[in-house]
DNA sequence: CCGGATCCACTTTGATACTG
DNA sequence: CAGTATCAAAGTGGATCCGG
């Protein structure tokens, strides 16, 4: 890529009305995503239900560490948001399907951006993390 | 917008090993990077950075509904993981300058696409809220 | 099989007051 | 001006038990 002098196009850079919004710092659409998907699990349970939708349990052997409730919270609120798809199937021992909605599976897109600069990155935060703890 | 079959490149859609990780989770470069930017204040601090530097309390000023606490902590966070540089000036009336690192404007690139995904479907997202309130 | 309910611990955020 | 200290409140994650 092209590098270092980013050029931040959208409206991220966009002027500012100059003193921050203050009683709309809650809303804006940016943290309010990333706050979203910053959480523990999301971005696991997004990742996973991206390559194929999948049953509660196998959700719950598919990330091990995540406690029912949590799967389920989150679960919940990614529903809720319409990221992801809820199906019920009413047989004898109730199975229920979640998939990522077109709208979750859009938001993949830039999430692998960011992906990918983390990956990129994670050494040189690593390094920096480093050099603050053995700091003078 | 070509939309709803998105192909997600980069490591995020990269077979996982078959159940994930569930001992490194933790380690997940993109959940440890998203919970960093996911906070309530890192986000606005690094886009008002990225127009320019500023100072102390005029970040404090811009940003008005972050207590001095809170703005230092996330300063010091962000300094710590090598996306901000803090310069003191050993005036008589102290003063410190904060702006981004190279690596924090970097950052600010996807941060951008994640920003366009939100300000996009913003309106989808509410949309969903709002369904599953009046839900039947 | 799916997931709600309760209780508890840890973390994050915030209000206020004080300091070099 | 640029923080730090302290206390309290809220949010988040987890263990376990219970129900449809």
């Amino acid at each position: 890529m092209s590098g270092t002098h980013t050029d931040v196009p959208s409206m991220i850079s966009a002027p500012l009305p100059s003193p921050v919004p203050a009683d709309e710092h809650e809303r804006c659409p940016v943290t309010d995503v990333l706050r979203r998907v910053g959480d523990k699990w999301s971005i696991l349970v997004i990742v996973l239900l991206g390559r194929r939708p999948y049953r509660f349990n196998e959700l719950h052997r598919g990330i091990e560490a995540i406690s029912q409730r949590m799967l389920t919270r989150t679960l919940r609120a990614l529903e809720t948001d319409g990221l992801v798809h809820r199906e019920v199937f009413p047989t004898v021992p109730p199975s229920v399907e979640y998939s990522l909605t077109p709208l979750g599976r859009s938001l993949l897109v830039p999430l692998s951006a960011l992906a990918d600069w983390a990956v990129e990155h994670r050494g040189d935060i690593a390094a920096a993390r480093q050099a603050s703890t053995s700091d003078t």
